[in-house]
DNA sequence: GCCCAGGTGGGTA
DNA sequence: TACCCACATGGG
């Protein structure tokens, strides 16, 4: 299994290059608003969404907090959700500011576990972002399962296709080095495979089978 | 017009 | 626990 996990990663990374995904220039804030932004939503409108944020001189926790709950909904509209997501930007802030005193820094000062548990006890924050915060804005060893790895466990016959989000997470950090950097740019070269090789949800390439990954795809991680 | 996107929370049985 | 459904914009 770890020979398969890292020859995967080893294929994905001599197709698709480095991702270079997270940290990005805005900082640890940016990288938590932009994970809550893109649950079930396409990058792209998530960074319309970060722009009008930015230009509105909102991306701190301290303004988020004190910004009118319509006007936050108003900035985050294009990555869709707006009126959830307003809420959830606003319930980690709250978050920040109780337990934290506003500061990243605190929070992240824990130890991986007992951080995971309060990201999870906030409101909008479920497995996935809780995981990419730990990941991308701590930097701490954590792998972020999504809908593609998910998918392409399910395809490779890896996992079945009911396994949970904490089998997922476990197979692939019970079989790869304990290394933030590696988690960090694999999750990225998943998503990469996922968009261009019939991940989706209802593969339609015309070529592939129903619910099987295209022969593009197929080559560039290898049959197994 | 239809499908999909770097999910999560709430309700019901 | 295991399903459902609501949440919503923008691109292909």
């Amino acid at each position: 299994m770890q020979t398969q996990l890292e020859t995967i990663y080893a294929r994905l990374c001599a197709h698709f290059g480095p991702q270079h995904w997270w940290p990005s220039r805005g900082g640890a804030f940016e990288i938590i608003v932009g994970a809550i932004l893109t649950q079930n939503t396409a990058w792209t409108n998530v960074e319309k969404a970060l722009v009008n944020l930015k230009r509105a001189r909102l991306l701190t926790p301290a303004r988020i907090q004190r910004v009118e709950r319509a006007r936050l909904a108003r900035l985050v509209r294009p990555s869709g959700y707006f009126n959830q997501k307003a809420k959830k930007l606003k319930a980690f802030a709250a978050f920040l500011r109780k337990k934290h005193r506003g500061s990243l820094a605190r929070l992240f000062a824990q130890e991986l576990g007992a951080l995971r548990a309060e990201l999870l006890g906030v409101f909008g924050i479920g497995p996935e972002t809780a995981d990419s915060i730990i990941l991308y804005a701590a930097g701490k060893p954590i792998f972020v399962v999504d809908a593609y790895t998910r998918r392409l466990c399910a395809r490779l016959g890896l996992a079945g296709a009911d396994a949970s989000y904490d089998e997922l997470q476990q197979l692939f950090s019970a079989h790869l080095p304990r290394d933030a950097a590696l988690f960090n740019d694999y999750h990225a070269q998943l998503v990469m495979l996922g968009k261009y090789f019939c991940l989706k949800r209802a593969p339609r390439c015309g070529t592939c089978p129903a619910r099987e990954m295209c022969t593009t795809g197929k080559e560039v991680i290898g049959n197994w």
